[in-house]
DNA sequence: TTGTAAGCGTTATCAA
DNA sequence: TTGATAACGCTTACAA
């Protein structure tokens, strides 16, 4: 048995590059597992080992591979966020929280846009569980078949937020825009207004928020509620629609309604361009309580919605569930106030 | 050689959960390695080959696992974005255009927020690294010397927006803050304003900008420039500020420059409230050039930055490199305009 | 066109 | 307290 007859293969790295728990393990006399311990578990190390793997760890750079944890343990302590539109502060404010949250307990967001498209969602759905995330928040509730069929196949905790259902795929929180649109309107009539009108951008919750305002109204005031629709929910939207309400819809006056503060403040600046008085002409009511609600003149009446509690309680969801607990409600809803000011 | 002698191990599954490469394979009667194939190259695979696999992914609902993907190939398809906030419209829209550009070449975005602090933003770029992205984007020029150091020794592309510098990690694309004050300055001075003040959110940027343009309305007018400061850049700090500069500060008209467009906005707000008339009693410049500055009353004069350029230009700047080419340029001055409304 | 074998860099299991 | 060994589910040679 010499060297000739059974030459050892000469294992060859493909790629030297790159600090590995190996390499760190070599330079502090220990093995790769040892390391490995020590990062996970310092007290299972004995402290000399601790400070010589530390000590290694610093002089190369060494930063472990999460991919490779993440393969072998199967949790890749990432939690996946789907939301329409990044640039939107309302998905946006209630992110942050939620991030937050999950951070604390090591996990870091995979964050993705969907736009309002179900077809689009279900794409980043499956580009999202090729990266094997530990959970997934989803915005709103309507999904496309495929969505809920990989969703439930995937065996993860889901949360779906924003709106609610009877029926999650696994966990809800958020609150109904029917009840929310009627309430504004059960409002506005109560504070006498007795004509109305909808201003409303392109999305679907939008939409609902609207349609039922409008048909509460309706029914209330015995009126009928022209409701102006934009795809884009800016400030030149809302002036442009109310501009559309009066000039070419024959609305004189009462309350409007908008699907959003920055339409309703659009509202207020065209009004204010026209001579128009808030809210003795026109009164206006926003939706959503942002920051800039309490700021403008006159300060908007708006739906407030808690996004911060929100995107907690949509975090500590997932977080029971990825412990292996049941969360005590797999739906819950945050609910909205009606926040009055001076606009209404 | 019988079985008792040579007892071949059984290989158990750790958890037989999740569809695997193997699995489709078995279905479709080709090994682990084919079905790979199919996936990333098709024209690799027989037409008849291909279809049954089509249809045991169909039947299985496969969905193949990134992590190891990554793992094996060394490249990851995901590329981090680290921005200081994700509620700050500003980043986020140039993120949509940088997103836009790399998803459709198959990356994907790892985003995480890092506040304004650089120490911060060091840990967010260690917990990045460890998931071993074939790019990343940073916000600013300025960061750890930790953060440099992890940069350098994980050699990817690297590429830092929205300043510049000479001295860049890797790439550049920004514009310069302080010559976007100067250009304020001067255009307030040309325009026959004599008296100025400044309104600036707490942000190092921001305060370079209007650092630059209260020296540089200094020296052309002879006068001093107060500035008022604040941690929050939103529209009520717009309007208190403005009342500190003429209730506190003795400010009596002239220009007041802004560090953001919001921040302007709130200025506008109390200036009507307050029945000045702007621009006659008081003249308004923001920064941003963002969708409200064409929607107010009257338009905002500011600053515009091609942010749609700017993101985009970062995006294939770093696709140059992660394909191995040399970008032309390292540092890319995407630069600014003065755009000119009614507010000054 | 397909398959075999050897990694990729960790964690989990079991033994020492 | 430590280490050897076998996964984890892919991709990349290389061979057939």
């Amino acid at each position: 048995m010499n060297q000739s007859d059974d030459p050892a293969p000469i294992p060859r790295k493909r790629n030297p590059r790159g600090v590995t728990m190996e390499a760190v393990g070599r330079m502090a006399g220990v093995s790769q597992v040892t390391v490995s311990r020590a990062l996970s578990d310092p007290s299972k190390v004995s402290p000399e080992t601790m400070a010589r793997i530390r000590e290694a760890i610093a002089v190369t750079g060494f930063v472990p591979n999460a991919l490779a944890g993440a393969l072998a343990s199967r949790r890749s302590m990432m939690v996946s966020a789907l939301v329409p539109s990044i640039t939107n502060i309302v998905y946006a404010t209630m992110l942050a929280p939620f991030s937050d949250e999950l951070k604390s307990r090591g996990y870091q967001i995979l964050l993705s846009e969907t736009g309002f498209d179900p077809e689009e969602e279900a794409a980043t759905v499956e580009a999202h569980l090729s990266r094997r995330p530990d959970a997934m928040l989803l915005t709103g509730v309507h999904h496309a078949a495929r969505t809920r069929r990989m969703l439930l196949g995937a065996d993860l905790p889901v949360v779906e937020v924003w709106d609610i259902t009877e029926t999650p795929i696994d966990l809800c929180v958020g609150f109904s825009h029917a009840a929310s649109g009627r309430a504004v309107a059960e409002f506005a009539h109560g504070a006498g207004y007795r004509q109305a009108a909808g201003i409303c951008a392109g999305d679907e919750r939008a939409q609902r928020r609207l349609s039922a305002f409008a048909e509460r109204f309706g029914t209330l005031s015995g009126t009928d509620v022209p409701v102006a629709r934009t795809e884009r929910g800016n400030l030149a939207s809302g002036r442009a629609l109310l501009t559309q309400l009066i000039d070419k819809r024959g609305f004189t006056g009462g309350v409007v309604a908008c699907s959003s503060d920055v339409l309703a403040q659009g509202v207020l600046i065209e009004a204010a361009a026209r001579g128009l008085s808030v809210p003795r002409d026109l009164a206006v009511v926003g939706f959503g309580d942002q920051e800039l609600a309490d700021a403008v003149e006159p300060a908007l009446t708006t739906v407030r919605v808690n996004r911060e509690a929100l995107g907690r309680a949509a975090a500590q969801a997932l977080l029971t569930r990825i412990d292996g607990a049941t969360p005590s409600r797999s739906v819950i809803d945050v609910g909205f106030t009606l926040i009055r000011r001076a606009s209404a």
